[in-house]
DNA sequence: TGACATTAGTTGCGGCATGTTACTTATTGC
DNA sequence: GCAATAAGTAACATGCCGCAACTAATGTCA
């Protein structure tokens, strides 16, 4: 029993184990991208590993967030698990992990950022869960800082805002969103500006939660069966 | 290598292998209950079965539920796949899978309803998964008919009203929650009533969402952050 | 049979949140 | 200085939500 786990171990594709795949995002240019490196055959992949049975599965992917970044993911979720489709390395079974980084994290070596809607060919395992990303993003955005995390850590409310409307794919109300945002507590302002060549100067904000009470909001029925 | 599959296939324990675990819900007297079934030496379990690579891991589950219950689940989704702590059956991995059933649904053979808070002594893999079952419903019912699917497929607005309470763990306001669901369009009244007792008699409804235009629902920052 | 309890379902009102428009403020470039 | 540009704010109308009070239909019991 032990000698075949060895041997599966060692094996080229380690057919019956599992990979953890890393769907690393970040907003550039109001485009949700996602890091791509290359393998050792030249052909583009996600990010992976190879399960093991003594780290969770959750520190794994961090791990290899930060050997390819240089840090851990500001946020993450697992995605759905799937068998189906093709993975670069013929794993029966892969675990994606969708974690969200800064504009300003550089890609190293071989990685290298891409539009989800322009990927470069990905087996099909891996562009089915590259492509969930933004759906994994959007179920937690309501109840996680996911927008907040695509920025650094000191930003304007106008690149909150575009956030905010490239993970719901939709133009947002300027003053709605600022009040909105002011009743929440969520931000707290800096005493730095930006300028951005014309145009009046933007403060910038920090996200710092404050404690309120009762988020006892309403049922809202507006997205139930599509 | 395909002998060492076999060979992995007919252990007993397939370690390195993953477990597919079905966490099949239901709400029966105002709290969520789960499924689960006796192991052959007798243990509490999860349903569960070895995850095969000719069979998506959601039809899987599916099937899974099909053989319990005779009737695939009202809806699912899949869970937060898991490799920490121990599996009942030593698994390495495991994908869990948060199916739900309206309250009809009877426990056959070896398997019975447990309150997810007063639940058997289960392996403790199992046990997190079952716990985590009601983030997972709540993650999805702004956007998927969880609570629905929860009921039988003809049910009084206040069965309805208590079962998005059961998943929002608080009470709501009547008049409220009835006029949101009234403008979302999403049941239709039956020719029906049902009379509890004592007390006017409640109409049932069905599930029939109707299209609707532009879900330009504002953004919420309620549960941003805590 | 008629008062009462119980549950279903509706209506109206005050307050708060949101959508919209228009305005003010601050900076660059000419 | 003046136009252009972008940040940020104010004011108003609309609509949604919580609340309370109301009507409606049934069973219970004196």
């Amino acid at each position: 029993m032990l000698l075949i786990a060895r041997a599966m171990s060692s094996s080229k594709t380690r057919r019956g184990a599992a990979t953890i795949d890393l769907v690393l995002c970040a907003a550039l240019g109001g485009r949700l991208h996602v890091l791509v490196v290359k393998s050792a055959g030249g052909a583009a992949v996600l990010p992976y590993t190879w399960s093991s049975d003594d780290e969770s599965l959750e520190q794994a992917a961090r791990d290899l967030a930060k050997d390819l970044t240089g840090h851990a993911p500001a946020w993450m979720a697992p995605g759905a698990a799937t068998a189906s489709k093709r993975h670069p390395a013929g794993a029966a079974l892969s675990v994606p992990f969708v974690g969200v980084v800064g504009p300003t994290v550089v890609a190293t070596g071989g990685a290298s950022w891409h539009a989800v809607d322009t990927l470069p060919a990905l087996a099909p395992r891996q562009k089915a869960m590259a492509e969930g990303a933004l759906e994994t993003l959007r179920l937690h955005m309501d109840a996680a800082p996911v927008a907040f995390k695509l920025l650094a850590g000191a930003f304007t409310l106008a690149e909150l805002q575009e956030a905010y409307e490239l993970l719901l794919n939709r133009r947002l109300h300027k003053a709605s969103f600022r009040r909105a945002l002011q009743a929440a507590y969520l931000v707290e302002p800096t005493d730095e500006w930006r300028s951005e060549g014309r145009g009046r100067p933007a403060q910038l904000f920090r996200y710092a939660p404050r404690k309120r009470r009762g988020a006892h909001r309403a049922v809202r029925f507006d997205l139930v069966g599509r």
